[in-house]
DNA sequence: TTTACATTTGCAACAATGTCGCAATTATAT
DNA sequence: ATATAATTGCGACATTGTTGCAAATGTAAA
């Protein structure tokens, strides 16, 4: 029930796919490509449409994106409004979210206007530290 | 001669290639994807020839890659080893390094190992902002 | 300088990621 | 139930990136 209501609450079309794909996201603790979906998907689903789901549910603020040098975007559900940090692993190659850490202190020079924020950490995450 | 220089103190093969693609990164203020540098180039190069040489450079340590959510990975020289910020103008689309700001007074949780950082905030660059 | 060897390049083929137009389908409001 | 607006699936295509291999080039050693 928890998509719909949230599809709902963003004013968007309540279809199938987009329940799936938003099901999948709530479920999910790690950032996910168009590719990512798919696999989790019980039947497989048009590239096109997942990449049109990823573009509106990041254009209502549903997702936002994750900087992902070397591979294919990833999205995470927004949580906070908050800066906060994402850290993708080397080992496991999944990116996730550090909610709790917040990145601040830091002042844009003159002239220049924040719209939104991408802080990643590579590195090795906790469960592959061993 | 700088661009010699460099690659002959990085150990690497001294090619037309090599040190035009180096000549370009050395003038740029901004950080350049395969066909930024393509476009900058005086005559057309191979992609993946491109694409190995940024590989290679990326190894030595010559230049790092740049988050770029929504376009081709972008690599700038690296100048300090110092975590700082990269900057996306969504006008111009450029990216470029903020050296001066830095990033600090966060930690990792417990089990979190850092290899490197990829620090991007998006917005309008001074340029754009008028 | 010439030779020998290691590395790089260019080409072609391919894989992965992402976008777009359009007709058919589905969701929503009346 | 119907009209209308939005979404989907399909196919074609664009961009970004990788790989194998033969030819060309760079480097070191004689």
């Amino acid at each position: 029930m928890k998509a719909k209501e949230l599809l709902d609450n963003y004013n968007l079309y309540i279809t199938e796919g987009r329940v799936n794909i938003l099901d999948i996201f709530l479920k999910s603790n790690v950032g996910l490509s168009e590719k990512d979906i798919q696999d989790r998907l019980s039947k497989k689903s048009d590239r096109a449409t997942i990449y049109r789901t990823l573009k509106v549910f990041k254009e209502t603020g549903i997702v936002h994106h994750v900087s992902a040098v070397g591979s294919a975007t990833k999205y995470v559900l927004k949580k906070e409004p908050q800066e906060h940090l994402h850290f993708k692993c080397t080992k496991c190659r999944n990116i996730s979210c550090l909610a709790d850490i917040q990145i601040s202190g830091y002042e844009l020079p003159q002239g220049y206007k924040k719209i939104e924020s991408n802080f990643l950490i590579i590195g090795i995450c906790n469960e592959c530290n061993n």
